[in-house]
DNA sequence: CACATTTGACCGTT
DNA sequence: AACGGTCAAATGTG
């Protein structure tokens, strides 16, 4: 566990190492005199590091049945829900085409058995069968959710894969070069095969500290850490110049890179309180759309601490050492301390799930 | 008529 | 007891 915990450090200082290497690079900018190549070359490393880390990670889960590529399994282990029954929470934005009361299309036949308010939501949640349970025996389920920030936008949790045919697929094998992607969705068991589909290996991992409410009295210490999100596709060559990043931490692939606009170029900097030379705008909602399914940033941010909160050896988990780093950076390089010893069996876990 | 949705009742868990 | 999840009768739809 000792080991485990100072993965874990190394870890959260990469991320926080990058943060603090770009809060420098702001500082320095503002100084107009410094081009700050070296520091950028650093702070990509660390980023690049990172990546890899994520990388490992996303390896790890492929030799999941259960847990695609992009989908991280919310209750590892099965703590608080049914054993081995996967779970997963996907954030969908009503299209044009669905308009804002859906029906959500997600490529599968559903059918409504129930709704509920629930205690302190606006919206009811709709709990939905797959409409092949009784024909094929299909068991999986989902349930739909408006969410509470965006009406436009539903939390739909996935529960337990489909193991059913689907009709549409069997009528129709073809897809439009534009519905491809959604198409994709359409293929039976595509959450499953997801992992295996290369251009969709992308892993997207949000942390925020809006979500912080929900941990336990023992993860207190996650009040100060801050908002992070990593988005990583094993297509994205070492060429970091592909990520981008905000002032928040986020990151993007480089199909929803975003915007970045210089106060120096931009007419009209932002007024913001304090200096950053540099913003960067996320994607619009709508170039998110099914990108953004991946994960659902909130729910993911709170169930992966509530996974760690249950479990039991996590008590003194993210204390961020000042020393350590898994990045060297030598002479322009980068390297890192990973080798094939490196273990991710730490207790923020993105293991399958243990039948 | 067959099937889907709605909705209040019921049940298990906390 | 409160809450979330499910059931099933009533109702709606084609």
């Amino acid at each position: 566990m000792d080991e485990n915990m100072d993965q874990k450090r190394l870890i959260v200082k990469e991320i926080i190492q990058a943060r603090e290497l770009i809060k420098e690079l702001q500082a320095q900018l503002n100084s107009s005199s410094f081009s700050g190549q070296d520091l950028i070359t650093r702070i990509l490393c660390s980023v690049e590091t990172f990546l890899s880390m994520l990388e490992r990670v996303k390896m790890k889960n492929e030799s999941s049945p259960e847990s695609p590529l992009g989908y991280v399994d919310l209750f590892p282990g099965g703590s608080r829900k049914r054993k081995g029954i996967v779970r997963w929470t996907e954030q969908v934005r009503a299209s044009a085409q669905t308009g804002l009361e859906g029906p959500l299309d997600d490529g599968y036949d559903w059918r409504k058995y129930g709704q509920k308010d629930i205690l302190g939501a606006k919206h009811p949640r709709g709990y939905y069968k797959c409409s092949h349970r009784n024909g094929q025996g299909c068991l999986a389920m989902k349930q739909v959710q408006r969410s509470e920030l965006d009406s436009s936008i539903f939390n739909v949790t996935y529960i337990g894969k489909h193991s059913c045919i689907e009709t549409s697929e069997l009528l129709s094998e073809q897809y439009s070069p534009i519905k491809q992607e959604h198409d994709q969705r359409r293929r039976p068991n595509y959450h499953q095969e997801q992992r295996e589909d290369k251009s969709f290996e992308e892993t997207y991992i949000n942390f925020q500290t809006s979500s912080v409410q929900v941990a336990k009295d023992k993860d207190k210490q996650f009040e100060s850490f801050p908002s992070f999100s990593i988005y990583s596709t094993t297509s994205m060559q070492p060429n970091v110049g592909n990520c981008s990043e905000t002032k928040d931490n986020h990151f993007f692939p480089p199909s929803v890179k975003p915007e970045i606009h210089s106060p120096s170029l931009s007419p009209s900097p932002s007024p913001s309180p304090s200096p950053s030379p540099i913003f960067i705008s996320t994607p619009t909602a709508s170039e998110s759309n099914y990108k953004m399914n991946h994960i659902e940033g909130y729910n993911i941010g709170e169930d992966l601490l509530q996974t760690t909160a249950d479990s039991h050896d996590t008590k003194d988990q993210m204390i961020i050492s000042p020393n350590v780093s898994a990045t060297s950076f030598v002479n322009n390089s980068c390297s890192n301390l990973m080798d094939s010893s490196w273990d991710w069996d730490f207790p923020i876990d993105f293991s399958p799930p243990q039948f």
